[in-house]
DNA sequence: CTGGGGATGGGGCCC
DNA sequence: AGGGCCCCATCCCCA
């Protein structure tokens, strides 16, 4: 399972917002930053070349991007993972799957007959309107009913990129994954392209040599503060990853799937 | 083969 | 809304 545990992935009306909208533009670390560390004339590379830039269209339809998710509803609202973070909705989910289109066997006029007849305080005036459509309804179990088969149903958008089948909860989300396709952060030094300005930060210490992620224990220095996390667990008696089987614990989660599949789950 | 370091990707959170 | 940072994860390489 990747990372990308916002990805939707069996939602079936995906819209697409205007791409105008989520044009990144290629940002060039501050010249600064090469000043300590001078370099002979670097060849263009074949990523800074017009093609690799030529502009491309993500989007397939112009579907209202620009207007923000009804108040009150957070797609995410109701799912999170057992580590306390936001995880997506479940691929079972059944409430868009259920309500594509309108195929509905129910029309609205028929939802509120329907209502009229079962609720005997249908008479009175319809004082239940539905703050999205602004459809009125004489009972609350009408309006209920309507929202939950029409209106949140419709609400519950996702975002697909063009360039990938990824799907997102949140044009935010989405924007974020564009820039992993356009890859507007570019190295001055090697034209190596990133998608955010500070995967490129650390991808010029490489260049550099900064290390200024020091071990408390053997002062040793690393460059990302996820390698020296990885680090410090070498220093652990108890290792973060437990083997089920067998108890013996690694300082990493890939030596553990090292371990896994090497056969200890077979050998005991 | 195993353990560890280096480099990088990507989504979430906070400001 | 966007940038910066955090955290997790993964791949590659080497000793």
């Amino acid at each position: 399972m990747p990372r990308s545990f916002l990805v939707k992935k069996h939602f079936n009306a995906s819209k697409k917002p205007n791409y105008s909208e989520l044009d990144t533009h290629t940002v060039i670390i501050s010249p600064y930053l090469y000043e300590s560390f001078p370099m002979p004339v670097i060849p263009k590379p074949e990523i800074l070349s017009s093609g690799a830039y030529s502009p491309i269209t993500v989007w397939t339809s112009a579907a209202p991007f620009n207007s923000p998710l009804p108040s009150g509803l957070s797609p995410l609202a109701g799912y999170s993972s057992p580590l306390g973070r936001v995880s997506p909705p479940p691929p079972s989910d059944t409430s868009s799957k259920d309500h594509s289109g309108s195929e509905s066997p129910i029309s609205d006029e028929e939802e509120r007959l329907q209502s009229k007849l079962s609720d005997p305080h249908a008479i009175e005036a319809e004082k239940f309107q539905c703050n999205l459509c602004n459809k009125t309804y004489s009972t609350f179990s009408g309006l209920a009913k309507h929202k939950q088969l029409h209106c949140d149903a419709q609400s519950r958008k996702s975002f697909s990129c063009k360039y990938c089948d990824k799907e997102y909860v949140s044009l935010g989300a989405l924007k974020m994954h564009i820039r992993t396709h356009t890859l507007p952060c570019v190295c001055k030094i090697c034209g190596k392209a990133f998608s955010r300005p500070w995967l490129l930060q650390g991808h010029i210490r490489t260049h550099t040599g900064e290390k200024p992620f020091s071990c408390p224990h053997c002062n040793r220095a690393f460059a990302d503060r996820s390698n020296l996390r990885a680090h410090l667990q070498t220093h652990s008696d108890v290792k973060k990853y437990q083997c089920k089987n067998c108890s013996k614990t690694f300082s990493r989660m890939s030596l553990l799937h090292k371990h896994e599949e090497s056969g200890c789950c077979v050998a005991h």
